[in-house]
DNA sequence: TAAAAATGTAAGTAAGCGCTAACATTAATG
DNA sequence: CATTAATGTTAGCGCTTACTTACATTTTTA
């Protein structure tokens, strides 16, 4: 069949990355797929073979850049809110294979690398060009875009590694918007005084 | 001898911090230590015990916080830079910790959790409580000091992370201070357009 | 329905692992 | 110097692991 293969590399998506590469042993990895251990090792030749293709079948595509568009119809903060809640679900879709990013780097630096590169490069690049084009229309201040797009997102990556990795998992996401908005507010109004904005705003448009 | 045990503290360390827990083997961390494998577990009744006092014994005291008074002769925005440049300064410190503490996390969640709350949580409350000091005085907006604190430190450990782990290992902070400024730019002034600073000042002092 | 492809069952191999036993050797101590 | 504590050497046990072999059974295909 077709499909048993892809219940094999779904398995291993999901023991990879409660138990690591070591930790997770092919019986495990075929019990839970249904298969028996020989099949799993008909179709891939070794375990650190069924590793790398469960990686290249999970290699995704570029998202989040049809989004750009429709941005343009946001202001400034209400586009970077819709940013962040992209990207934030992004992240959580791909959260086993995140964990394996972390997990496993001394394993595979290149694969693990390559994964980084498809999930954060990809948006680094279409934010960054999504603020250029707002500086060459004079809406923001001068600032390296690239590197104020790894600012912006890092916020974000850091926020959501924490909870998924450290919090207790209870209350999950009860304040998620609340700090998507206080961090946007930060990126945009920064946090000095002496300006007209504040930061308990009610510029709401989305939510 | 005392330090044998602190050989293989070091050693394991190490080790460790390339392998993983289940990919760094007894016999191999003994010889790094230069010592038989026997006495690592004359010293250490198992494998998991000596994972444990070794993180044990790395396990840190709050640092950066002898560094608050100092922060006073500052401006906010080099107060910031220093409170970036040493954050930087301590994951690098500990970057093999932070390493086991990214692999190691299905393993030992209360542990990670730990480290996680010595390294960063403390660092955070310190940071908090600045902000919190410098808005009763007028000078900052209104913003939650913790949130804001961490996304002024997740923006670096993202940063960190980046560097140390996914990065190719030329030019390492090559561009750390520039970096360092930009985000802090970001933080104080924000990215909007229509106030009087921008990003390019010359508001040096530090460095 | 017959041939071929995919899967299952059961048993086992070779290697590596954490860890222990027995005894010899060195270093610290009084 | 004699005693004790710490370390080294070697061999090995019991277990698990990735992976294989041989053969039976099911499923797909033509």
């Amino acid at each position: 069949m077709r499909d048993t293969r892809d219940k094999i590399l779904d398995a291993s998506l999901a023991l990879f990355s409660i138990k690591g590469f070591l930790g997770a042993t092919t019986k495990e990895i075929a019990k839970k797929a249904g298969v028996a251990e020989l099949t799993l090792f008909r179709h891939f030749s070794s375990k650190e073979r069924l590793f790398e293709e469960m990686i290249a079948s999970h290699s995704f595509l570029p998202a989040l850049k049809g989004l750009l568009p429709e941005l343009k119809d946001l202001s400034y903060r209400d586009a970077l809110v819709q940013i962040a809640g992209g990207f934030l679900n992004r992240l959580s879709e791909r959260r086993d294979l995140i964990k394996i990013m972390h997990s496993e780097i001394h394993l595979y630096p290149a694969k693990v690398k390559e994964i980084q590169q498809n999930l954060v490069g990809e948006i680094v690049k279409t934010l960054a060009s999504y603020f250029r084009g707002m500086q060459e229309g004079g809406l923001l201040k001068e600032f390296d875009p690239e590197l104020g797009a790894r600012a912006f997102l890092g916020m974000f990556f850091q926020y959501f590694t924490n909870q998924e990795f450290v919090v207790e998992k209870k209350q999950k996401f009860e304040n998620r918007d609340a700090v998507i908005r206080e961090y946007v507010n930060i990126f945009v109004f920064g946090t000095e005084a002496g300006k007209s904005n504040n930061g308990s705003g009610s510029t709401d448009g989305v939510r």
